[in-house]
DNA sequence: GTCTATATAAGGATAGAC
DNA sequence: GTCTATCCTTATATAGAC
């Protein structure tokens, strides 16, 4: 897969994430990453220093896509189960596009070499839904449950496919497009899920 | 740590089971198996040949694990949301036992070179879960949801907290004695959000 | 900036003594 | 069965020519 019209810089970033998401930082190779890349070994060093380095600016780059991005929805005037549900859209949404993400970043942070990449997480939505609750259930809205539960389950129903797709394809018979298929229906049903742990 | 009431081969195995699921099979190194087992990484070629062959007992052994085991529960005589509670707690109390599995099960069968080891995973709890659960709809005791969208939001509520530990313990501050307390608590959590989905 | 060639080290696996 | 010493391949990293 050519890419001519970019950078070399550029082409290394490319070709080590398809690579160190695939393979994770250890099953990784400098060599794998140079000729995906289309170039050799020595420019990878040339660009970067290092494995390490390089992992780094890759790790970097991704590392805004791990939990959902939902900034401007609490400033919308809908019901909180509708903006739950709308986060959960737009976070399954991001990972049927990088499908292999969730098992590199966990990786990431679950290897005690990189556990210091645990500070990079933008973790502000988490703590924005969970406030949030504490709004809505003052105002009786929303049924008492404990919200640091919730917003894991939530993460877990969204993230847990996309790491056990190579399971769930195999169980299923399915293939990558009915697998995706599962994935866009799955939003309408967690919608509905959270709908019914929420209501009062 | 000193095993000395073990043969060789057990301690190989445990010791291997332990650096395998910290590190990973990439991240794993046959020298530090052999200093965790306290003996010299030639003995390890003696009992299992090779890395790979080692690396595949772990696996069987602890791949029983991976899934919930539960295989009385359906021959109970309780509500099946009840016998769905049951699983959750058995499930998250070995977890709470053996954290390390879920990320070292998902990593190897997302190895290109590990895939066919999903073949050996036991899901015919999954299978008879949906099974059931058409049952009991036929007797309208519970809401018409889609079974497997169903299953694949039990497991991943149980499973992503402890694949995202590090995560969760660096954001609220806890130490691993907090982590399993809020683990424990999480069993009452979940079986309530099953019984608000399932419930008609 | 980009390449080829090479240094240096690490890690899996084996040989052979005891 | 267990050890030390060693082989051999692989991988990161660098040197130096162009």
């Amino acid at each position: 897969m050519p890419k001519l019209d970019l950078t070399t810089e550029e082409k290394i970033l490319k070709a080590a994430e398809a690579i160190f998401l695939r393979d994770g930082y250890d099953g990784s190779r400098m060599q794998d990453i140079a000729d995906e890349a289309g170039i050799n070994k020595a420019l990878l060093h040339y660009y970067f220093r290092s494995k390490d380095k390089l992992f780094e600016h890759v790790f970097d780059l991704k590392i805004g896509t791990f939990f959902p991005k939902a900034d401007g929805v609490f400033d919308l005037d809908i019901d909180f189960t509708d903006k739950i549900g709308l986060i959960i859209e737009g976070y399954i949404n991001l990972l049927r596009e990088n499908p292999y993400l969730p098992l590199f970043v966990l990786n990431t942070v679950n290897n005690p070499e990189k556990s210091d990449f645990i500070k990079k997480l933008p973790i502000g939505l988490m703590q924005k839904i969970a406030l949030n609750y504490f709004v809505e259930l003052q105002k009786g809205k929303v049924r008492s449950i404990n919200p640091m539960q919730f917003v894991m389950s939530i993460m877990g129903m969204c993230v847990f496919p996309f790491l056990a797709q190579p399971i769930l394809m195999d169980t299923f018979g399915a293939d990558k497009k009915a697998f995706d298929v599962l994935m866009e229906q799955r939003i309408e049903e967690l919608k509905l899920y959270v709908k019914l742990i929420l209501t009062p």
